[in-house]
DNA sequence: TGTAAATATACCTTGACACGTATATGCCTT
DNA sequence: AAGGCATATACGTGTCAAGGTATATTTACA
């Protein structure tokens, strides 16, 4: 288990995610509040902070997990190389100049490399 | 395989998705770039265009696959949750990070970028 | 000190999915 | 029409991860 996306992919991890965002929380109050197994719990938050989404402190029996920002990061940073993208796509003038991108590589194959305006943020 | 999660969480897509940022490929050019086999990369993309990453045009035998923004989106807007409590974090991240400088922990893989929360298109 | 609570882990089973190989489909060229 | 290129898909296989059950470990408390 590698990558923050494999780790993000598990529906039940990213419940347990999403719970810790309020605040840090014991397992047995995960395992209470999303109704899972308690080894399910155990095993996920295992993973989790395995991949240092979270950490864990002690008090007494209990384990209080809570949230660690450096992976989401991680998540966020990736999607930086399609945020460009996208904000250009909406509006039509992309779709314009997909329509010239079309028209121009017909005859040639040359990858080209669609010098496309900068979006404006 | 249901969430956009579970499609980005595989590499070979991702290499694929970040390819597609820069202009509309056909499979025998992801397919050179990747060095992948063509199944492979044909497989790939089909996951990808049933989950909305991308959409294909056909040119001749060709198929040109070009990326799709709605599922970043998604993946963008589940982050937002998580950039309130980062942002929260950062400072105090920081001030730890400078404190324990020196000490250089176990655990303590700094190679953090303390990038700020972006501001929703 | 013994028992119950809270959590972690070991073991097993099952299912999903990624890959490789082979083949099918479609279009283009001669 | 035939053969070749580009892409898609079918099939068999192996791997890995998630779930369930049982058990181990630690701590509180009577």
């Amino acid at each position: 288990m590698q990558s923050v996306f494999e780790i993000i992919a598990e529906p039940n991890r990213r419940a347990i995610l999403s719970l810790l965002v309020s605040s840090k929380q014991s397992v047995g109050e995960i395992e209470r509040q999303l109704r899972m197994p308690q080894p399910t719990v155990s095993k996920h938050l295992r993973v989790l902070r395995d991949a240092g989404f979270v950490e864990s402190t002690v008090d007494a029996q209990r384990r209080l997990y809570r949230l660690k920002p450096e992976p989401f990061q991680e998540v966020d940073s990736w999607l930086d190389q399609f945020r460009r993208f996208w904000s250009v796509h909406i509006d039509a003038l992309e779709r314009h100049l997909d329509r010239m991108d079309q028209s121009t590589q017909t005859k040639g194959k040359t990858k080209e490399k669609t010098t496309r305006p900068k979006p404006r943020t």
